[in-house]
DNA sequence: CGTCGGTTTGACACCGGTCAAGTGACGTGG
DNA sequence: CCACGTCACTTGACCGGTGTCAAACCGACG
């Protein structure tokens, strides 16, 4: 439980004990991370695609999204970043270039350095294996997108991202499942989805009689269980923890 | 390198050194880890989708697919396993049902336990650090894999999973990326595009032009180059190592 | 010779893309 | 306070890529 006003660290601190038991001292360790914070602008990349980078991001305030860029330039968003999650934990493994990050909205992020986030894996088992861990679950949703896109009309994928991002708001604190903030403008959410930002719009309203809107950046599911039912949506593949958060021995 | 007969367990090894290094100790602890071997049979599921299961699977020979299915039955194919990968590694890091494990082709797999992953990973800090890193790459492919479906079309998109597929089989040592034994039917390649398996077929077609073919599951490209161009292909995000295996100091 | 799974082909329907125009909210500068 | 530009959203008409359905083909195997 965090104490007092919790800091940018904690937020990070809180989404790894959500899966992953540590003791005090490894907890000490996560939030005396070094770090650089940084205020990012509306539709500014962060990391551009293709460059490699020697810090991983945390997201503390806004929204960030990872893409994959075609020649055209196009853009497809492969997963979405929430105030909490870190961008680039799996760099700290591998650098990986050839994707960028972009600011959807003001976001505030954090840049902690690889090689101090690779110190803490390497000294602390059990910070090892809540990093990888972490990764793991943003694995398991790209897996989830991949069917997503690859099997599912327009309508029940859009449904099922909204169903998605509803349940890690709720689960970030950040609103509930079917009333959430999603600081994306349609086009990003077409970008997400694999169609056209037209597209997009039109799907949307064909939503609208089950009860889901988006308007004014807000998502509102009027009844959970019907979008759920159409979206196909089962939230296991979040590998959220239900109950209490793990707790070390 | 490995001195004689590769057994099983060695492929597995020479995918980890391949990306990171591994001390004389910890490799021998990788290539005494507990298995037991089995024997599939083509369109047999190994893990049947929403099973949880206390065992990684090793893939030995043949090629494995992870899927997801959707409630009419639909399946999309979210990656493929070649011998060498190991299935199920990111689940020693979170046991993850949802996803069902199909055997292609006859298939040679080792059931290793999880709780002996994860002791080694807590032992060993840099076991640790390959399982993480090996994950990585797999969420590397998804990444790539939700921008092929995203936004391409049918031909490039294909053409995409072809050159994958070659690279991979090249770095594993099972044929060159311009000639490779691929053991799947076209069904089975449209539930990895996102396409019907009648569309598959056309779409195959297409590329013949480009010196593309699937016969007897042997994928042949005739000139690398121009099949790389359509298809946007550039292997950066396998994670391969081109030089040598990294070593431990 | 017959069966079966996989592949191939054709005709047709429909989902989603494309292009283009129009609306509405908001901020800026006159 | 209004004129204007910008950006996101909306709508319509049309087109093309894929899906669907159904039949035929083909090679492997009994």
């Amino acid at each position: 439980m965090p104490l007092s006003t919790p800091t940018p660290l904690q937020l990070f601190l809180n989404r790894l004990l959500r899966r992953s038991p540590l003791g005090r001292q490894e907890q000490e360790a996560i939030l005396g991370l070094r770090n650089r914070p940084a205020q990012v602008e509306p539709r500014q990349d962060i990391v551009s695609p293709g460059t490699a980078t020697a810090h991983a991001c945390l997201v503390v305030k806004g929204l960030v999204a990872r893409f994959d860029q075609m020649r055209d330039g196009k853009r497809q968003i492969v997963s979405f970043y929430l105030p909490g999650d870190m961008c680039d934990l799996h760099s700290v493994a591998v650098s990986t270039p050839g994707w960028g990050l972009e600011a959807l909205t003001t976001t505030t992020v954090l840049f902690v350095p690889h090689a101090d986030l690779a110190q803490l894996a390497q000294d602390h088992s059990r910070i090892a294996m809540a990093f990888w861990r972490d990764t793991t679950a943003d694995a398991s949703i790209l897996a989830k997108w991949v069917g997503n896109l690859g099997r599912r009309q327009a309508a029940p994928r859009l449904a099922h991202l909204l169903c998605e991002m509803g349940s890690r708001m709720e689960q970030a604190g950040l609103g509930s499942k079917t009333r959430y903030n999603l600081p994306a403008t349609q086009a990003q959410l077409a970008d997400a989805t694999g169609l056209t930002a037209v597209h997009l719009n039109r799907t949307l309203k064909t939503l609208a009689p089950y009860g889901v809107t988006f308007r004014a950046r807000t998502v509102r599911i009027e009844d959970w269980g019907p979008v759920v039912e159409v979206a196909e949506f089962d939230p296991a593949y979040l590998l959220l923890r239900t109950g209490e958060p793990a707790r070390a021995a």
